[in-house]
DNA sequence: TTGTCAATTTGAAACGTTTAAGTTGTGCGA
DNA sequence: TCGCACAACTTAAACGTTTCAAATTGACAA
């Protein structure tokens, strides 16, 4: 059997409450008792059973951390933070994946309903073929980047019609005025925002808004490269193009290569997110760079506030960046010029 | 306040044992009183505490999976599987990211010794520097893949020896001799296993094994694209390579590319792992693939029976297999014979 | 000697479940 | 009528901590 602390209380000669102390308040004891404790403890193996300690402090210290996958290479570097903050401030966290799935979403979020965590990250577009409820209502949650919940949860996000804006911007500014847009999963807040930004931003330029301009990527490598196919068998094909995340923008320069058109002198891309593909890509990817990092920090640090019963931000925007690499040049009437 | 199972027995008029077994082991109740206690816990909202229930019980079902990090290509399906067999089995899973780093390893092991998990599947190559003296003898621990732990932990594996001769015998039944080898990070142990397997294969076939054709790729994509660039160096470059994981190989391809040499009309390729990168590398990549989803199965049923206190085999190995893909191609010689 | 005070330790309750053992009440056969 | 079996429910203990309030100890002053 496991030794308990009356294991190591006995062994130590003093009562259970003192042991308790000696090792998890060691200020509170005599010296030659916190030594026997310790030595008692250390001699029999003791390990706190840390599930009695939670029932009796109602606490579990340990948050959860909800995404879709780790396919992407987006939620690497984010729950990397998410996870690096957390341990920061005392919390362990563990890492539920949703496959954006209602299925599991619940199953995780039993985990914090049940109280086996004292709060909830949550990464998570949604498909937004259901209507995710919500936690109940003063359950600790946070999300990053996207909505899923109809409850008014704090998030902590980008602005994503700017980060459309941006790219539209650059790719005007090289002289491109037939620009396509390879959209994310339009079941997401987040690809519908940069969707819509980018008709903004179009129109805002005077330049055409084509619907047939406008592709569902579906947020994958083979649903972008399927969009290029599609915009490169236009009869009048884009210019440039506009996707919603790196990991599409890839795939699609990767079509462009099997069909010996070159990137960027026949057609440039920009991407979105700023994730590590992009930048091994060949011609490395300029992207509108969301500082993933970032938001991690603040969403533990909201979250933890939450759970400590601190008023938070409802809702914190961060700045991205248009990060130029070799995806995207001036048209050749714009260098001719 | 949360509701408490006394509050719901309160409100159904039973005693809490009553409305406990009515909750959870509905037979044992009758008819009327299963469903006053239910109506009660719906429209008090109550949630069972899961701490409280795991004390008593002294169990969690809950299981923790062990991963390097989330970068690599080779986790996700792997992490899938573990997953989809945990739940089907009746625990939930958590993920905790080592980073290789023995201060995350400590980290989470520490739910294990402490109780909130009942096991563990550790799939984690360490980086070599440090001795792991592993978990307490007895607790439940599975690896996959990979050893760190100088206790005997039951493993589920690959030969990978077999997985770097069927690579070189297939490059050599090509006409290649002159066949380098990018290793992955030698302070695993199955890296190692695949380079030593790669000299035993180029020796049993009489072929060259020349100590600069075998170089440190640390098994990734950096290391990998620095070791190719070093063969590529050399006065007599290889014709063909075979990298100790896919990452590697793609990232050396890609060297290739960019200085010009065709593959696979120039020089070959033959990756290990067989994760999605390689599909989608420009050629695609050979491979020998490793079954990750079903390393994944294995390993929870083989942590359950632990758990359960059945014996278990203690080395389970995997068949893998090669995947003929369009990044290796005879040699010229080979082709005019 | 007695009282006071601080430092240290202890007993016992509490956290929210599950479950073994015990109680109650009902129906049935002898 | 009694005894018994059985179903349905309850009482109370247990899981391993933490922590409050109370008790003990020793030192020191009056």
């Amino acid at each position: 059997m496991r030794p308990t602390l009356s294991d190591v209380a006995k062994l130590a000669g003093v009562s259970v409450a003192t042991a308790s102390r000696a090792l998890s308040n060691p200020d509170l004891v005599a010296d030659g008792t916190r030594r026997a404790v310790r030595d008692a403890a250390a001699s029999c193996g003791y390990k706190i059973n840390l599930v009695a300690r939670s029932l009796r402090i109602q606490r579990t210290d340990t948050l959860l951390v909800l995404t879709p996958c780790i396919d992407n290479a987006f939620y690497p570097g984010l729950v990397r933070s998410i996870e690096d903050t957390a341990l920061a401030m005392g919390y362990a966290i563990i890492v539920g994946f949703t496959r954006k799935s209602e299925k599991y979403r619940e199953a995780y979020g039993e985990l914090l309903s049940a109280g086996r965590v004292d709060g909830m990250v949550v990464v998570d577009g949604g498909s937004g073929v259901e209507r995710f409820t919500g936690p109940q209502p003063d359950l600790p949650v946070v999300q990053v980047f996207d909505r899923i919940y109809d409850a008014p949860v704090p998030v902590v996000r980008v602005d994503d019609h700017h980060v459309a804006d941006l790219a539209v911007h650059q790719l005007a500014s090289m002289g491109h005025r037939r620009i396509a847009h390879i959209s994310g999963d339009v079941g997401q807040h987040s690809a519908r925002e940069r969707r819509d930004g980018y008709r903004a931003a179009m129109a805002k330029l005077g330049l055409p808004v084509e619907d047939h301009l406008v592709r569902n990527g579906t947020g994958h490598r083979d649903g972008g490269a399927e969009a290029m196919r599609q915009l490169l068998d236009m009869a009048q094909p884009p210019t440039a193009v506009f996707c919603a995340n790196d990991t599409m923008a890839c795939a699609a320069m990767d079509v462009c290569r099997d069909r010996g058109i070159h990137v960027p002198g026949d057609i440039s891309f920009i991407g979105a997110d700023g994730t590590p593909d992009g930048q091994h890509a060949y011609p490395s990817l300029t992207t509108v760079d969301v500082p993933r990092a970032e938001a991690g920090t603040r969403a533990v640090e909201k979250l933890v506030g939450l759970i400590r019963g601190q008023a938070v931000a409802p809702d914190t925007v961060l700045p991205v960046e248009l990060k130029l690499r070799g995806s995207c040049a001036p048209t050749r009437t714009a260098v001719a010029a």
